[in-house]
DNA sequence: GTGGTCTAGACCACG
DNA sequence: GTGGTCTAGACCACC
């Protein structure tokens, strides 16, 4: 499901941090399901255990999922964001319109794709 | 004009260069406006020349500026971007705004961000 | 009565070890109080009677509750501690302290807090 | 100044973390000073260096301090937290009085401490 | 079997 | 020289 680009300057852990965020946000993986674990994750990324750990805790800390000891990982039920979190966003959000209009995008198509993404994620409730 | 923050962890040429990025979209500099020197720059950021020197050529090779070799860089008159540049862009957007909603922005409170950035850009020009 | 929480990082039987402490020093329960069996409360408790056990061994251990072979457990009748358990407390009770001042609460505050457990405490006799 | 102890269970990058967020908070490291470089820390702890960079790695997420690429770890200038921080360790302080009380120890001897403390904290400014 | 910790050693990006 | 990333492999705690 995640798709790794080693030429990419990104980080390993970072891109399987991200793709895992996004599984969960396009509601791909549902609130309380597993995870794949740690060794399994690694072994079909072909990565080494201690990336995808880490990826794992770095998913944990931003509240994304939730680890039980012994048994596995899970997607958390409650997402939460702070002020900053939030802040941060629309900050990344709003530099992108920018240099969109820059480029000569012009409103009605920007609209049309932020109208999309709205439909879709009403569906995937 | 351009601050730089040294706690971010986003590296100085990659600020510098987002720094005048924004001041050439925002319309803060005209097009065939001569850029401060890469030694000017240096010292007024007091970081090394080098650093300026990076952000520079990779505001070349992305478009936003032109270099005269002996006079000097100048903004660019053509805003262009290829395919790949806007489809990035629009993936970037909608990644975020997916995010957005998934942290629980409503769609009015997005759409009033958008429409401030467009009447903001409308005057600049 | 001892709610478990999967999603915290601290393992079941520190959970339950803890539930059954402040549940002895709150007053709850009295000297001499019988103890669920081991049995019922893994069964209650919906984990592993390992688990249980280990958390009336803790107990035991630190002078909470005594054991008596083919009876049960009991809350112990005379609270004591050494001299190190008690410095540990106070330097555990010290450094939370110092965190909070640290992070701008105030004397007011905190003596405020102090007080109610005293009540609170008070009123439990 | 810090001391690791490989009997305690807790983890070595653990008492990294809560060693130098101790020096920070009692003042002994002030707000920009920077500290020393992962691998020098390592070294004089005898520690992997992964280690204490995983150390310095939580205390930055935590706001203790801020990390500078290429140039080093430096103590932060505001010292914040959030909510749940707070509320976390006033229910760790409260935690920390009842057992006080439960083992003898007299309202008196408590509020000597706590005093004794804030008068430190006051001279540390 | 699961997550978590730690070591050893290599390599890269940054300034 | 500094922080940051990644691999390989070992060991432990938990359930």
């Amino acid at each position: 499901m995640i798709k790794l680009d080693y030429k990419n300057d990104k980080p390993l852990h970072e891109q399987i941090t991200q793709g895992i965020k996004e599984l969960i946000i396009c509601g791909a993986m549902a609130k309380d399901e597993q995870l794949p674990s740690v060794r399994d994750l690694s072994v079909s990324l072909t990565v080494n255990p201690n990336t995808v750990q880490r990826a794992y805790k770095t998913l944990e800390t931003e509240g994304f999922i939730y680890s039980v000891r012994g048994r596995g990982n899970y997607v958390s039920d409650i997402p939460s964001a702070d002020r900053k979190t939030i802040d941060t966003l629309y900050d990344e959000f709003s530099e992108r319109v920018r240099e969109l209009i820059f480029f000569g995008e012009d409103r009605e198509k920007i609209l049309l794709v932020l109208n999309k993404i709205f439909d879709e994620m009403e569906d995937a409730k």
